[in-house]
DNA sequence: TAGCTTCTGCGTATGGTCTACGCAGAAAAG
DNA sequence: CTTTTCTGCGTAGACCATACGCAGAAGCTA
């Protein structure tokens, strides 16, 4: 029927399993899942800079230079790890669940997946979303965002919005996570240090709002996810001022002209 | 007068210049500024990937066993290559510009000096800040958040917020403008080639979010920043949801019971 | 001034990394 | 059976970061 005119970039054809297998020569030995998953593995268990082809290769028991038979490039293979790794995107709980909570869970999930397997935050991204699982997830993504009136590219805006944060939250708690098991500290601990070394180094200059915030001090053995969901919260905050905004506008119906809501951009400037 | 008790690991020290410099032995030939900006140059000129010990050390005319004279690792390099390209925050305003407004400044200079070292998102971030510009960084979204009556983690977190997304649209924008400069492209033809790309995978499959995004379809020259900014603002909005709802709840003056806002973890269920 | 100490630049060497190239042989097609 | 095509993989090239240790410069002390 419809054979595709546009032709994929090898990366994705693979992804996507889109690569007719030849039938003539010999089989092949291991499969592509296997090549991934074993990467996975070594990333799991000793850290993305353990993930050498050589390292990949004599865990299954082949020469280094056959996984090139199945993978163009050792980024391509790292591509392929994340996005399996990452997993499919935690399913809708119902068609009318409603925008928000839907867009939270789809948040969570995000920092879930990076949580889980915490060598990801190391691999850098190398484009937009376009492998199998990448795309699923923004499919739920956007599907958590229809019907909301917003436009293509402000579902878009909103959903990089949230898995920023989900990226930059994990970061930061994976970090220290993995300098509190280094040093065998808990990772209170770790924190405490931070604090204490940023007291240390701001001491001498004017950093006012930092000396504020180290005299507030506090707790930081508490629930970190409480800090996360406040910020999700800000962000869905957020978005439904503006969905809202929309609806009442919409709901007037012979809106005269219109633009963007009432706090479109609001407070941002036009220039750098 | 106060001595530091709390020794400083060797990376922050360096950055902040409190190495006692020794008087005996040979003057040094180099400067740490001149090894880092050699470093910047090269990044600047041919990426991160031609940062070598070697191609820093031969640009500057010695040995590559030198540089080590100067920085402990090559990573600690990378870390102050990317603290003095970050340079310091946008200057404040005024002292009354209102947290919004500064803000929303501080999250376009974070977006604008990514714009003008591309090679910085490739440098993976190393922990919370604490090299002087990041600091400095730190000191002026804090500033601009005080006296709004957020406490100092929902601080930390809604900074964690607008840095996050600024780095996840710098990415994006920069992976496709890379790209069309590779292949000859203007970045309008790379994104258009992304959606058809998309639009051949999910065509077998159900993607019903992603094909009505595709059939709303659209400019895709139009000012990119104009999707950043939706971000932006939606953020703005969301923290100022909770301002406010401080604001009302502190002058009620004797609150019950308020914890949190009216929305202060609303939609987001408590589970993973 | 002599000697000691300390620090500099850097030559050498180790043990990695990715991957281009090409060959021997296996499996299927004609 | 021949030809084609694909497989695994051995070899080799071009890098990389960095540990170690040495010769000599520069300052401090006597």
């Amino acid at each position: 029927m419809n054979g595709p005119d546009i032709e994929l970039p090898e990366n994705v054809a693979l992804a996507w399993g889109l690569r007719n297998r030849p039938s003539r020569g010999p089989k092949r030995s291991l499969s592509l899942d296997q090549v991934v998953s074993t990467g996975i593995q070594i990333a799991q268990a000793d850290g993305l800079a353990a993930v050498s082809m050589s390292r990949v290769a004599s865990e299954l028991g082949v020469a280094t230079m056959s996984l090139y038979r199945y993978v163009p490039t050792k980024h391509d293979l790292l591509d392929l790890m994340v996005d399996t790794a990452y997993g499919p995107p935690p399913r809708p709980r119902g068609v009318d669940e409603g925008w928000r909570p839907a867009l939270a869970r789809w948040g969570e999930g995000n920092l879930t997946a990076l949580r889980r397997q915490p060598w990801m935050r190391h691999v850098p991204i190398s484009g937009p979303p376009i492998n199998p699982n990448q795309v699923r997830w923004l499919e739920y993504g956007l599907a958590a965002l229809r019907g909301t009136g917003l436009r293509a590219t402000e579902q878009i805006s909103t959903i990089m919005l949230v898995s920023g944060y989900a990226r930059s939250w994990a970061t930061l708690t994976a970090d220290i996570a993995e300098a509190a098991a280094r040093t065998g500290q808990t990772p209170a601990e770790v924190g405490l240090r931070y604090w204490q070394h940023l007291a240390v180094v701001t001491a001498p200059g004017p950093y006012p709002a930092i000396h504020e915030l180290l005299a507030e001090g506090g707790e930081y053995d508490e629930d970190v996810d409480l800090e996360w969901r406040f910020g999700l919260g800000r962000v869905l905050d957020g978005v439904a001022v503006m969905i809202e905004a929309r609806a009442a506008e919409a709901s007037r119906d012979a809106g005269p002209s219109g633009d963007g809501g009432p706090s479109g951009d609001g407070g941002v400037p036009a220039g750098a």
